[in-house]
DNA sequence: ATATGTTTAGTCCTTT
DNA sequence: AAAGGACTAAACATAT
């Protein structure tokens, strides 16, 4: 990362309801008016001054990795993260540490045996190379200095979804296509293209029965996400290409289908044990996606009372983990509501999160690209949250310096700047440790499928493989945003 | 024959 | 409760 695509974090401290604002004018102007209204909050902006320039460097997320994930050393401080950086860690909503992160989901859906106990925080195999699906173990990170609460001594259990057949992946048909999509690093891809790359890449469908492929084509069709692009009469092979459709590339989130597009109104609520409420949900609702028993080596949907019995019990453990999460939740940390009112509410759940580390298990480092033509209306952006002890923080990250007018044009430009954004922010909340930058976009999402370098026929033998992706391209339209404004109304009053 | 693509129907679950 | 989403199964059509 370039030194000029640092952020700058400035500090007041975080409050549910703070807007984005895009100038640093603009920025210490509001922090004036709000520590006037607020002035505890002086208190956690003076601190600010031991904090280092390591703040504005993102280098030492590359040791903030979920592989460091180990229970033994959940207590106790990380001598590789510098205090700015737990403090930063702090501040952007790692409650404490050596307690789930942000971006574990909760268990509860462990139907499957084996199946992971968090599933969003799929790990590679060492020694992969390629695109590398899919081992899972518990997401968490020492926040050194931070006080240690001991957590339910629950070992990680990791599920390799390349080796093991039995376990079926947490993701949707629409997610494999599209993680094979993106695999193929190609704009359009063939029916086998996706075949090969899920077989490739999880075991569990080179051994189940091919039904699935039934499913996949099913969706395929079905979804208005996925675009057929048929062959030309002089090109050979069977079946046409498909891609994902432009228009609906924000339906995914770093590769992983959304399941429903969040209506504007879904943020208004104001409620911070609602959102967090609707956060353990979606966490659920994401991740129990695998109502499956292996019955006879086929899939068998789990009758609904069994199904929920296994799934819902209060008295499992990992439930009663979840139950202790949630707890951790109450309070003022609510990382979500910090994204629905800072960013009017797109896809900042921990599912998002989650997706974000599914990715990079499987070799599928985000990029984020700093600079180029989208840049130029980049914005600057208020962060942050509160921890369990109400003591709540906020940065504001400037990303370019540019003005608010140019973001609040509504222009196509500025749009894929609050997804970039959000998206560095998931990562810094992840503790991505891919946090790279390029300078090409990648062609995922291509508008063009003539954009591809190779002659559309010339189908590309499928190789699993890192798979660079452009944050810009790849996730256009931010719908929620725009059309819950009354957020900014609230930044009035401070200006 | 096989692969691909479309459509319908049904179940189960989550979200609104 | 209704709507929507994910999934499964199946029938059918078309292309290779």
């Amino acid at each position: 990362m370039r030194q000029e695509d640092r952020l700058t974090v400035l500090r007041p401290a975080y409050r549910p309801g703070m807007p984005v604002l895009s100038s640093p004018d603009m920025a210490n102007k509001f922090k004036e008016k709000w520590l006037a209204a607020f002035p505890e909050d002086q208190a956690t902006g003076s601190d600010s001054a031991s904090l280092d320039d390591s703040l504005t460097s993102l280098h030492w997320l590359q040791n903030f990795s979920i592989l460091n994930a180990d229970p033994e050393r959940m207590v106790g401080p990380v001598p590789e993260c510098p205090s700015s950086q737990h403090h930063f860690l702090k501040r952007l909503g790692f409650p404490r540490a050596g307690t789930d992160s942000p971006s574990s989901p909760p268990a509860g859906d462990t139907a499957a045996a084996g199946m992971p106990l968090y599933p969003g925080s799929p790990v590679t195999s060492g020694s992969e190379t390629t695109a590398a699906p899919p081992r899972f173990s518990i997401s968490a990170h020492p926040v050194p200095g931070y006080p240690q609460i001991p957590v339910q001594a629950n070992p990680p259990v990791e599920v390799d979804y390349k080796t093991n057949p039995k376990v079926k992946p947490p993701y949707s048909y629409a997610s494999l296509i599209c993680m094979a999509m993106q695999a193929s690093k190609q704009p359009k891809v063939t029916l086998s293209t996706i075949y090969n790359w899920i077989t490739e890449n999880f075991c569990y469908y080179r051994h189940a029965e091919p039904s699935w492929q039934n499913s996949i084509r099913h969706n395929l069709s079905l979804n208005k996400c996925f675009k057929k692009v048929p062959r030309q009469k002089d090109e050979p092979g069977k079946g046409g290409f498909w891609q994902i459709d432009p228009q609906y590339a924000d339906m995914f989130v770093n590769g992983i289908f959304k399941r429903r597009r969040m209506s504007a109104n879904h943020y208004s609520s104001s409620s911070a044990t609602q959102r967090q409420n609707k956060l353990l949900q979606g966490f659920h609702s994401t991740q129990n996606t695998c109502p499956y028993q292996m019955v006879g080596g086929k899939r068998k949907h789990l009758p609904s009372k069994e199904h929920s019995k296994v799934m819902r019990s209060t008295e499992s453990p990992l439930l009663a983990m979840e139950a202790n999460k949630a707890d951790i939740l109450k309070g003022d940390f609510d990382l979500a509501s910090v994204f629905d009112d800072v960013l009017g509410g797109s896809c900042s759940t921990f599912e998002d999160l989650d997706i974000n580390t599914a990715l990079s298990s499987l070799g599928c480092e985000m990029e984020v690209s700093m600079h180029g033509r989208q840049h130029s209306t980049g914005m600057g952006r208020w962060c942050g949250s509160g921890d369990m002890n109400h003591y709540q923080s906020y940065s504001y990250l400037d990303l370019s310096g540019a003005s608010m007018e140019s973001s609040m044009n509504m222009g196509e430009l500025s749009v894929p700047h609050i997804r970039q954004q959000q998206l560095e922010q998931d990562q810094l909340l992840l503790g991505h440790h891919h946090l790279q930058h390029f300078d090409e976009p990648a062609t995922l999402f291509a508008e063009q499928p003539g954009e591809a370098v190779l002659q559309p026929w010339e189908e590309i033998k499928e190789e699993p493989q890192v798979i660079p992706l452009s944050l810009d391209q790849g996730f256009g339209l931010y719908e929620g945003f725009f059309t819950d404004m009354q957020q900014w109304e609230r930044v009035e009053s401070y200006l």
